[in-house]
DNA sequence: AGATTCGCCTGAGAGC
DNA sequence: TGCTCTCAGGCGAATC
């Protein structure tokens, strides 16, 4: 499951790849995924070179020579697979993008996926981009931004944490991982975090993602990197899938519910 | 308006 | 073996 720093990692490999190639064309093997893809979308990307390749969120920006900005999201199960031109298209090969010597693959078995193409002047407005909150890697989501966003609010501090109103990239894992590393149980309500309880959780919010981007990104049931290769965060989390496993720092066993539909883990002895 | 729930999807794994 | 059931979850939309 793709978050922010397994759509980093993707992003990299892009860079890696794609350096000022020229994108061939596009083959839509389907007409919708999570949304419609413009059936136009062939057209505007035809021919044309990428001019840089950035990240908003989970979202992944191809920016054309064009003027035109190829968005794409992963969704739960997407990837984005570089393979030999001449392959065989496998199940749930959604979209293909044809480069001079390989073919990068979008790749999604639950299709909640997104591909979307957007005049790169017009993506501060696009319906997806628009009300995303800040860039938790940036210097503007800091202690003081998140203490303001928390500031009233009853709603559970993982519930605020992922809101990507609040903060975009943070997923069930590392909000997970983020509250186990500030000493913070998940079912806290917003408003009732302390300001030394703020700092901890902003830095640990920002550690726990530059340390699964540094790894690679977590490999659990889907993600992979663009060549197939997997991340391995997975072996370092602390809390996430160890219900009834021993703390890492004090041995009690973890615990697990359900908050906001989501698989909550934390240690009731470390959290408070 | 803030908080909560729903719905989109398929594959993996459990249980029978 | 093969069926059915449950669960996983990002995130916009709908509802409370």
């Amino acid at each position: 499951m793709p978050e922010l720093p397994e759509v980093e990692t993707v992003c990299r490999g892009l860079r890696k790849k794609l350096k000022s190639q020229r994108l061939e064309k596009c083959v839509l093997n389907r007409k919708n995924l999570r949304f419609e893809i413009p059936q136009n979308l062939p057209n505007l990307v035809k021919n044309q070179h990428l001019e840089s390749i950035t990240r908003r969120s989970k979202y992944v920006l191809l920016n054309l020579q064009n003027g035109q900005t190829l968005i794409i999201h992963l969704g739960m199960s997407g990837r984005l697979i570089f393979t030999p031109l001449l392959s065989a298209t496998t199940k749930h090969d959604h979209v293909e993008f044809h480069f001079s010597k390989e073919k990068l693959v979008f790749n999604d078995p639950r299709r909640f996926g997104v591909v979307d193409i957007c005049p790169t002047a017009n993506l501060p407005h696009h319906k997806l981009l628009a009300f995303l909150g800040p860039e938790p890697l940036e210097e503007d989501f800091s202690p003081t931004y998140l203490k303001a966003k928390c500031a009233g609010k009853k709603a559970a501090i993982k519930n605020v944490v992922m809101d990507s109103k609040t903060v975009v990239g943070v997923g069930n894992i590392y909000a997970n991982e983020a509250l186990f590393d500030a000493g913070i149980l998940p079912t806290r309500a917003a408003g009732s975090l302390k300001k030394k309880e703020i700092e901890k959780l902003t830095t640990a919010i920002k550690e726990t993602l530059h340390r699964a981007i540094a790894a690679g990104g977590s490999s659990l049931n889907d993600y992979v990197q663009t060549d197939g290769s997997l991340g391995y965060f997975q072996h370092q989390f602390k809390v996430y899938g160890r219900e009834k496993a021993p703390c890492t720092v004090c041995k009690a066993p973890l615990q697990k519910s359900v908050i906001g539909q989501r698989s909550s883990f934390f240690c009731p002895n470390c959290q408070v």
